[in-house]
DNA sequence: ATGAAAGCGCTAACAT
DNA sequence: ATGTTAGCGCTTTCAT
């Protein structure tokens, strides 16, 4: 265990033990086919020389690399930390090793980032994100790795994924709002070209006015860009709309809503309702804090994750659609 | 480019091309010993069966993988979220794929996870957290891959580090809570017996107290856990003992602090100031806004995977350890 | 239960 | 400028 010494391959282990490489492989890999006193020499060896299996060699030999791609949008958003948790947190029960991507915009296409991870061979993927390029998207489906979307929708339902019922879930929030008596509900979102945005949650929201009766305005959808000063910039047009509550889908976003109203002098909830849709820490953070759809981040990434070994371990899967419950988690943005 | 198709390996490219494999291999690494023409042919085979090299054979062939590993405790914290991406960002830029591996508390140590990291071949590593356990420390000086630590206390200064100074910053907090009129000035951190708390922190705590002539006593330092609940389980203490503002370490815990103190009626920050650590997004979003020690989190990240680089490449480093400058951030919970 | 040997796909001398 | 060849460290038939 010094520095200068050189790495201790198989074959050191097995001349010192007297026996094959292909016995120690044996050993090393947990096969039966081994004699008890042979196995117990081998590791005391394996000991002795502080031997650990190079990866690479066996990933080249095995054609298997125990390690997964994980492409995300940005690894400073909360809800995507959340989900990366549950992945993580499978992935190394399952022994498994992450590579980690964020999709940057400029250097580097999805494209190219896609198969720097097929060329260091994983053995599966993890998609996440509100968008997916068409190009990703059919780079994808050429490929085959097994891929599959956690918290992320796949337009074309060709690949695994882990969701919630983002339709039912919105449309729940709406009808909340439209309960305590709003008649005029701001939706405030990211990109409406994303499917989630435009046939999933757009979609709630338009059951929601009709079961009850309120005509659909495209004035009331504002569309902007997850970050708090993109909230605080909206929050003037959202007032002038006249409307006088909102459904904000990022809690980032939602927080900048919620503080540009209240530094306006808008009591919150009375004068205005919020909720907002990720239910991260954020929304315990804000006075008052932000009425919710609990998505269960952490699980969906974890059934991800699960799912990802079931198929890369050609397991037959029931359903290539997960959809978790969610739930309303009422604070002080609401009035209840 | 079909899903059965077998992969096209760097054979299938030179037989095509009616060149050798090291030819390809050549103009595939950029290497300068080759003709154009036969370039521009080998190219086009590339181009045309979509070749693209194993990176695991490559690996195990060079002994590179151009893979690093990056070590933190919880992808949920935006602290090191922010690190992280800063990490990335240059690593991307170097052609470097990330490894990205947390320390979970319970299944498999920290020894266990470094050492897949080794077994991987990952060609360095980066190392946050505000703790290093002996044994990891150890097991790390015993190893051959450089390794440089990220907003992380190297205690013995044995590998390199991008840090900010943390003693004077914490002096800085302190001196401008006396200075607006403090006498008893309370600090909430986490574990004591981390390098960064009991080294740096709490010395430049007494440093400022000592420098205006102010007692220090171990009543008005609080030791906790980095988050919400804990802050708000905290402020009792922290105002029972009579202290008129507080410097605490991290963001999140700072929040838990600041909305305890308003849900009791305090007046923020007319009754008790409050200053906290990272300036993450989270001083935005809490009202009033947070004064924090504004950290460079992403240049702190991007500086040590940039001298990650140099290291990998045997150049040498002027400086094992940079001090990154910090600011002090002054917003809604200080009078001034 | 164990060993011999042929790859896995590539790089890196070494020749030419 | 290009080709030949010997590994890199391991897994995996195939024998025995």
């Amino acid at each position: 265990m010094n520095k200068s010494d050189k790495e201790i391959t198989i074959t050191d282990v097995a001349r010192q033990a007297g026996v094959s490489m292909a016995t120690v492989s044996r050993v090393v890999n947990g096969n039966n086919n081994v004699k008890e006193t042979t196995r117990k020499k081998v590791m005391e060896v394996i000991d002795k020389l502080h031997y650990r299996p190079n990866a690479v060699a066996r990933g080249l030999a095995s054609k298997k690399s125990t390690t997964i791609g994980v492409i995300l949008p940005s690894m400073t958003d909360l809800l995507y930390a959340n989900l990366a948790k549950g992945i993580d947190d499978v992935a190394s029960m399952y022994k498994y090793n992450i590579i980690l991507t964020s999709l940057k915009n400029g250097i580097g296409s999805e494209q190219q980032l896609f198969n720097d991870l097929l060329a260091k061979q994983v053995d599966g993927i993890i998609y996440m994100g509100e968008d997916i390029s068409n190009v990703l998207y059919k780079e994808m489906s050429n490929s085959r790795v097994p891929i599959v979307f956690a918290g992320a929708i796949d337009p074309d339902g060709e690949f695994a994924s882990v969701n919630i019922d983002y339709v039912t879930a919105v449309r729940d929030v709406i009808k909340l709002l439209i309960d305590s008596g709003n008649q005029k509900i701001a939706m405030v979102t990211g990109n409406l070209d994303s499917p989630i945005n435009s046939k999933y949650r757009l979609k709630g929201y338009q059951q929601a006015l009709e079961q009850a009766g309120l005509k659909y305005s495209s004035a009331n959808v504002f569309e902007t860009v997850y970050n708090l000063t993109a909230g605080a910039a909206a929050w003037d047009a959202i007032h002038d709309s006249g409307a006088t509550a909102a459904y904000v889908s990022n809690d980032l976003l939602a927080a900048g809503v919620l503080n540009a109203a209240l530094d306006a002098g808008v009591r919150i909830p009375e004068d205005f309702e919020l909720v907002t849709g990720s239910n991260t820490i954020l929304c315990d953070v804000t006075r008052p804090q932000m009425t919710s759809i609990a998505q269960p981040l952490y699980d969906i990434g974890a059934v991800a994750m699960r799912m990802l070994t079931k198929l890369m371990n050609d397991e037959n899967i029931q359903d290539k659609t997960i959809r978790l419950p969610y739930s309303l988690i009422k604070r002080g943005t609401t009035k209840n």
